[in-house]
DNA sequence: TCACCGGATTAGAACGATCCAAATGTAACT
DNA sequence: AGTTACATTTGGATCGTTCTAATCCGGTGA
């Protein structure tokens, strides 16, 4: 249970409507700007307004014009910089349109992502941005978010079945694409043997990326060994960890395709402490571009995907969504841009 | 069991009590779970409450009982790894307790501060956290917040003379003795010529490390030139580009104390550009401890200070100041540990 | 029979805004 | 003078909840 916070009494639109001799809804029609109110009794409220120091309680008018001005972000990790950037995104086109954000950290559980929820809602959002938790499932989500407040699915997918009538709007990167390019450009500099390091199967957009990897192999005509995918967790520890295992097989490659920059950053410790030297004698690429991969050494040659961009569109759809509640929904993938670095260089025997 | 509620109209407590044949009083009742309602209706209000999907309408229960159930967390700069870290401790904190955390940023704007502020204070939140924008006046924020609303000031001072009646609470970093503890260090390991890179000295932040700096130098007996202060903007490009300005003086620094990591990273990258390599012939020290400070090569001596803690911190002061709303005021300062890593090294000469 | 009790329930007035229909005042026209 | 037109203003109901002060009811004791 909420604790209960008393707060001292505060100045109404009946105070000024007293203070000035004026009924309540002239006021309030001032406060609003209306044509029908006469100017001289205008400047009297507005300066009342002044001299009583009045806040303009938008609680209250919500609830009798049955509508709502906040939108609710629920993210799966705030402290990640890339979703840190995507909130000011989101935060600052909100606040553009007039609208304020309710913010909401699961920390990628999903038990979480469901208390989070439910009390948002209670504080009656227009809209929701939700970037689920790892393992959110869709059935619980639209039991908790029901089918009146619309949603935005960011950056993942929920796993579980759709059911046929939540048909949500989403906002995904081009994860697929994004890989393709990497693995385009390395096979461009020359690389024939080249793995897909890191990263969980059961994640989509681990899979979409390693569905572009495929994509652009087979496409130059390149086979792609089983012994070249090696999983691990998305974070710099775990990938140092498995590098050694990339050069396991039979056919060592000469080149990866890392399924995030946090990995390609921990892939590159793992190569330095084989004595090996990450842009000269081993290439590989990120994805995301955070600050950090351009100041690696070497500085990684990544995928930009532009957080705050992808905040302000995210902000954007959902805003258009209210404006048009019975548009078919709206499935968006936002383009991802190859920033070359120095981590791709060619192979040594080329 | 997914809802059943029609589209249209939102379920209210006339809804359930017209659905089950009681008052909504009762209803009322039965969702604080009071004593006084009967075991046998309490079933059966709370199966109707399941049966048509009502959902707790907050602000309308906040609007009768004159509470609030929210905290406005406005930041200068969410971008920041340091301020997204914070807000994620202010929002699990706040979250556990039951509140909601409403964001807002201001991006070093003054302007949008005041903008961002009144916007958020029209949704009535119980109190603010405040890290305020450079250059943000003290008495601009008290005409905006006023008197009513309690607030509590994050990291850095407002500008201007405090007017005596705003006894605002206050969390800020020990940002002097920080930088003591680092200059001590550099001191401790054989530096006799240490400047002080970065920042600007409008900033409180800025002024109280080099403080501290300077203390510790005095207090050591050795001497501080004056163009061994090399002013820049706190950013990694800016910082880059004054390397120079430290070897521009008579006499040239072996090691420096950076006004914060990122500036700290910029000198690594200037000084690699200028064939030194930092670490080995130039030792320097961050603030903050950021992700990247570990990670960047060399790794980076700094001082931590803990953003989650903080932000967790920040949310308790505020609670607690709801729970005693005439409390003298808390000036609050929150230490910071030095981080030794490799940038830190000895002078060549030594 | 009646007053009284305690547990359970409820009608109706709030909270602070907005909406609507109706009222008011003023000037202009038959 | 009476009617109309127009520009302003306003009382009262309303949004969804909670609070207060009743009310209801079966059981006791006098």
């Amino acid at each position: 249970m909420p604790s209960q916070t008393p707060i001292g009494r505060k100045v109404t639109l009946n105070d000024i409507a007293a203070g000035c001799g004026v009924s309540r809804a002239t006021v309030s029609l001032v406060l609003r700007d209306s044509p029908l109110v006469n100017k001289l009794t205008r400047v009297r409220v507005e300066e009342e307004l002044r001299r009583q120091g009045y806040v303009y309680n938008r609680a209250a008018a919500n609830l009798r014009r049955r509508t709502s001005t906040s939108i609710a972000l629920v993210l799966n990790d705030l402290a990640n910089p890339f979703f840190a950037e995507f909130a000011a995104g989101v935060d600052e086109t909100l606040a553009a349109a007039g609208f304020v954000t309710l913010l909401g950290c699961t920390g990628e559980s999903p038990a979480r992502e469901q208390a989070v929820l439910g009390s948002l809602l209670e504080h009656g959002p227009a809209g929701i941005i939700l970037s689920p938790a790892e393992h959110s499932k869709a059935h619980d989500v639209l039991a908790v978010v029901g089918r009146r407040v619309p949603l935005l699915l960011f950056n993942r997918e929920l796993g579980g079945a759709l059911p046929e009538f939540a048909h949500w709007d989403q906002l995904m990167l081009d994860n697929q694409h994004g890989a393709r390019l990497a693995t385009e450009h390395l096979i461009a500099r020359g690389h024939r043997h080249i793995a897909f390091f890191g990263g969980h199967h059961d994640s989509s957009s681990c899979r979409q990326r390693h569905a572009g990897y495929v994509e652009a192999m087979h496409t130059a005509g390149l086979r792609t060994e089983p012994y070249w995918r090696i999983e691990c967790a998305p974070t710099r520890l775990d990938a140092a960890h498995h590098a050694p295992a990339l050069f396991a097989g039979a056919l060592a490659p000469t080149a990866a395709v890392c399924y995030n920059d946090a990995v390609a950053l921990g892939l590159v410790l793992g190569l330095n402490q084989r004595g090996l030297h990450p842009g000269r004698d081993f290439a590989l690429t990120g994805f995301d571009d955070i600050a950090e991969a351009a100041l690696g050494t070497p500085p990684l040659t990544t995928l930009s995907v532009a957080p705050r961009e992808r905040g302000q569109q995210a902000a954007q759809l959902v805003l258009q969504r209210l404006q048009q509640p019975q548009a078919a929904s709206h499935q968006t993938v936002a383009p991802v841009q190859l920033i070359v670095r120095e981590s791709s260089c060619p192979p040594l025997t080329a």
